[in-house]
RNA sequence: CGAGUAAAUCGCCUUAUCGAUUCUAAAUUUAUUUAGGGUAGGAAAGUCCGAACACCAAAGUGCGAUGCAGUGGCUAACGGCCAUCCACCGUGAGGUGAGGAAAAGUGCAACAGAAAGAAUGUACAGGUAAUGCUGUAGUGAAAUCAGGUAAACUCUGUGUGGUGCAAUGUCAUGUAAACUAACGCUUGAGGGCUGCACGCCCGAUGUUAGAGGGUAGACAGCUAAAGUUUACUGGUAACAGUAAACGUAGAUAAAUGAUAAGGACUCUUUGUGAGUACAGAAUUCGGCUUAUAGGUUUACUCUAAAU
RNA sequence: GGCCCCAUAGUUCAAGGGAUAGAACAAAAGUUUCCUAAACUUUAGAUCCAGGUUCGAGUCCUGGUGGGGCUA
């Protein structure tokens, strides 16, 4: 797995996208939570990431993008160190829940925090 | 020099590394790789007007509803823009103005006041044959005059059919031309998303309702456009015409980014400091409105001084 | 994205352009009670914001802010 992140790792369909609300499971590492679920992908890839940023928290448009492109960029960088020999399917969420901005140091800090979290989890399953 | 007025314009830059998206070309493989190019604004915002475009089988008439309002022009169109008259504000450069009609009709005017459109009255003065007949005072925002008020109804002129790209078309997936009820088959059920009426059109493998099944995806629409810049000509101007050059985002849980270094500017408690506005395309244009750190340019006005 | 609607005390609602914006519940203080509740008396509290029209705007007009609904 590669540093890449194009648009077969995004994590596109309504479906899967209602299923993983409804029927998934979270961490919470603040400021970010993370939602997961196991579920296979027709085009056969194992991970489908989103990112999401809520519009009550950040009315503004400007704030609400650059959080997201932090948090994909932050993914990005880091996916390849804790998803490289995983064999199971996974569609991944990834919320904003607080109200305050962030700087790209802390935002890459609990994204390594919150994947290994997930990592000893699923491990443990 | 200082204080202003009007208009125009910019609104961080460079390099390196790692990415996103899209177009073109080539290669293999049929979804990847390689190379090259493009990739946020002046407001992309608010969704307040006007259009293009699409559908409503035709898109028609009347009533209703509603927008606009000195005069003339510009424009595809407009509630926009330009010029100009008038009124008000400012010493001035300039600014602001929903600025048609009260002699068609209906309504409204708290408190005060004799009296608010019905009629009449206090004090003083003047005047008459006589009388609120006249003036002043007094009340009030307004006081007798063809009164005021139309961002009250209304009238006049003029414009507007409705819905909006989640429009609309094609394909894929799935099944069910199934089931129940009502109505109806040319003597017409019902429908055509419109406030109402008329007219018109569709209509039998029919329509409506109930209960239920499937999809939530792809492609087209989608970006070359009433286009931008420069020069010349016409016009006071908005703008129009001609010529040349340019070829200018197209995503869909939604790209246009992240990090590092250097520079620029501003503030400063002078330090190896802090900061660099408002803000993110969603069918596309023309406007309006609102937000906006700081900088630059042009024209003009006023005050003081000097000449 | 597009199309609509609403905003008045802490809450739910009133108010033909005209006095000091009204009512209920809630709140606070007091009376009563050994204390609480109930009851009674009293008090405080609001027109989302900025302009305009008007003699005078909660009400009419314009712009903004916030909240809600519909739409394949």
């Amino acid at each position: 797995m590669s540093y890449r992140f194009s648009k077969k790792d995004k994590l596109k369909s309504k479906k899967i996208i209602e299923r993983l609300f409804n029927e998934g499971q979270s961490i919470t590492v603040f400021p970010l939570r993370l939602i997961y679920l196991k579920t296979p992908f027709d085009d056969n890839s194992t991970l489908k990431t989103g990112v999401s940023v809520s519009k009550r928290l950040h009315k503004n448009a400007v704030s609400r993008n650059r959080i997201k492109r932090l948090m994909r960029e932050a993914f990005r960088l880091n996916k390849p160190n804790y998803f490289n020999n995983s064999s199971t399917a996974y569609a991944l969420m990834i919320l904003y829940i607080s109200k305050d901005t962030i700087t790209f140091e802390a935002m890459d800090k609990t994204v390594k925090k919150m994947l290994q979290k997930f990592l000893d989890k699923t491990a443990n399953k």
